[in-house]
RNA sequence: CGGGAAGUGGCGCAGGUGGUAGCGCAUCUGGUUUGGGACCAGAGGGUCGCAGGUUCGAGUCCUGUCUUCCCGACCA
């Protein structure tokens, strides 16, 4: 195993890869396609989770807990639905292993069958509408706004640490409303909390949009999505927002009494992120010595690294980086003095640089002299001289800076990988070199759509809101189409 | 499920035509070091995926089997 990462240039899955892997992220485990995630990366992970949090309890939800398992009878009362998750569904079957009697380990008991399977979620609203029918009975019970952080589990072939794996984490929000008007708010509401969320905190710049038909959610009747690119010119779906119609309502026979006295099917929407905007905050930002992060996520914002030679100077270092330590706290700063003695400077540079802590603070004997130290930015790769006493308030400055500059370019990036197609060969020619999002007409028919798929891997990413009404013909077949979508290559 | 490749210390790999396993990184000990992944000396760790077979002898050859990875198909 080398010291260096893969180059995006040379190799980029292999790049993302190692940098899940080197930066402390995550690991493949014993289990196929089910990783482990490391402290760092949970740490990570736990930032992401804090703030959308905070953001669902803002706009009136609370958490609650639904099973891990699901009748399989549940799963044939929606059809649709069921179309949607059948393929890749982990099913229970047994309830009891016993010692093999015909030598060693164990088997499972043929004597403990289920009388009837259960699924693994895959996705809870079956089991949550089950719920709801028991919850609703009068239009003073709604609307019922909740939100589960949970592990689910989808039986994908091919799976990649934090984009795709077999189970991962994530928050599903599962809401229900008496008409369909505030369902559809609630489900625009909840876009623009995840939206915000991802721009703000993750840095990472999102198209909204809706999915076209072909792409919506197995059982939604409008499926809201953000959209991000990444560095290798491929769109990654950063979150989803359902607008479900009467459909669970109705399949699980969920009424209400209205004021009027009337029975109605109640409205309800779903939305969640997961684990994967991992995957979308290490393609956007990351470089080729490794991970950079945001400041709003890093687990530290600030890593101090003494050099020294001996005790009496460390001794001496250290109470200069104690103090900074506890002024930093002191506006906030979150920050870790690194005085280990079993690993050198050097090495703990390039270690914090892999792991993408926005800013590294060196103190050495020159320092002590100077009463100043060297301030180093990893998303610019500078380093600077700072007063020592000026360190607590430079800092919480510069760490806005980087947030900000981190979006900006991320920003910048996105708006030179997007482009215009206006004919099938300048459509095909933009999608095959993965230049990124390209806006084209499109006839509005799940054939086309799918037909461009085969041909180019281009799938519509979304149809932007608000997007401008333009007459064209679509670049396909040519038939008249009102607007532009946006296609890109996707993971 | 189709096509390809691979299973050898924790990780990454080497082991033409059979002779009882080695390298790099990591780990441990001692010492010298510490402003961009230190150096020297020493040490520990592997029934070579599994099961058969051929052979005096199998990591190596044969058969079977399991698993993983890559490319497809599939994928909110």
């Amino acid at each position: 195993m080398g010291k260096h990462l893969t180059t995006r240039a040379e190799d980029y899955s292999k790049w993302y890869n190692e940098l899940v892997v080197k930066a402390d992220l995550a690991q493949n485990s014993g289990v196929r396609g089910s990783m482990v995630i490391k402290p760092y990366g949970f740490a990570i992970w736990e930032r992401i989770q804090a703030d959308l949090d905070r953001r669902f309890k803002e706009t009136g939800h609370m958490n609650a807990y639904f099973p891990l398992f699901i009748p399989k009878s549940y799963f044939s009362k929606e059809a649709s639905h069921v179309d949607g998750f059948a393929k890749e569904c982990a099913v229970v079957t047994h309830y009891r292993l016993k010692n093999d009697p015909d030598g060693n380990g164990v088997i499972v008991d043929p004597a403990a069958k289920l009388e009837e399977e259960l699924i693994v979620r895959p996705t809870s609203e079956t089991i949550i509408w089950d719920t709801y029918r028991d919850w609703i009975q009068s239009y003073r019970d709604l609307p019922i706004l909740v939100n589960q952080w949970a592990n689910v589990v989808r039986w994908e072939m091919r799976t990649r640490l934090f984009l795709r794996t077999a189970e991962f984490l994530w928050q599903e929000g599962h809401t229900a409303h008496a008409t369909k008007e505030e369902a559809i708010q609630e489900a625009e509401t909840m876009l623009d909390v995840y939206a915000s969320f991802v721009e703000e905190i993750m840095a990472i710049p999102v198209l909204r949009g809706i999915k076209t038909e072909g792409e919506r959610f197995a059982g939604a009747l409008e499926t809201y999505c953000i959209e991000a690119l990444m560095q290798d010119g491929k769109a990654l779906q950063a979150g989803t927002s359902h607008f479900l119609g009467q459909n669970f309502a109705k399949a699980f026979d969920v009424k209400f009494q209205t004021k009027e006295g009337t029975q109605e099917y109640v409205w309800a929407t779903s939305w969640g992120v997961s684990t994967r905007l991992m995957g979308a905050l290490i393609m956007t930002h990351s470089d080729d010595n490794g991970l950079v992060l945001p400041p709003k996520l890093a687990p530290y914002q600030v890593v101090i690294v003494p050099i020294y030679k001996g005790q009496e100077q460390l001794d001496a270092i250290s109470e200069v980086a104690n103090d900074l330590v506890q002024q930093l706290r002191a506006v906030g700063v979150t920050v870790k003095y690194d005085d280990r003695d079993t690993q050198k400077p050097g090495w703990k540079f390039n270690q914090y640089e892999l792991q993408g802590v926005p800013l590294r603070i060196a103190i050495g004997p020159k320092d002590l002299e100077k009463g100043s130290v060297e301030l180093a930015r990893r998303d610019t790769l500078t380093k600077q001289f700072v007063s020592q006493s000026d360190v607590a308030t430079v800092i919480p400055a510069l760490l806005d800076e980087i947030q900000n500059s981190l979006f900006e370019k991320a920003l910048k990036f996105r708006e030179e990988h997007t482009h215009v197609a206006n004919s099938w060969e300048e459509f095909e020619t933009l999608i095959k070199s993965n230049a990124g999002f390209v806006h084209a007409h499109w006839d509005g028919t799940t054939e086309t759509e799918d037909k461009i798929k085969d041909l180019t891997k281009a799938t519509i990413r979304c149809i932007p809101l608000n997007n401008n009404e333009e007459e064209g013909t679509c670049v396909l077949t040519g038939k008249p189409s009102k607007q532009r979508v946006v296609f890109a290559r996707a993971y």
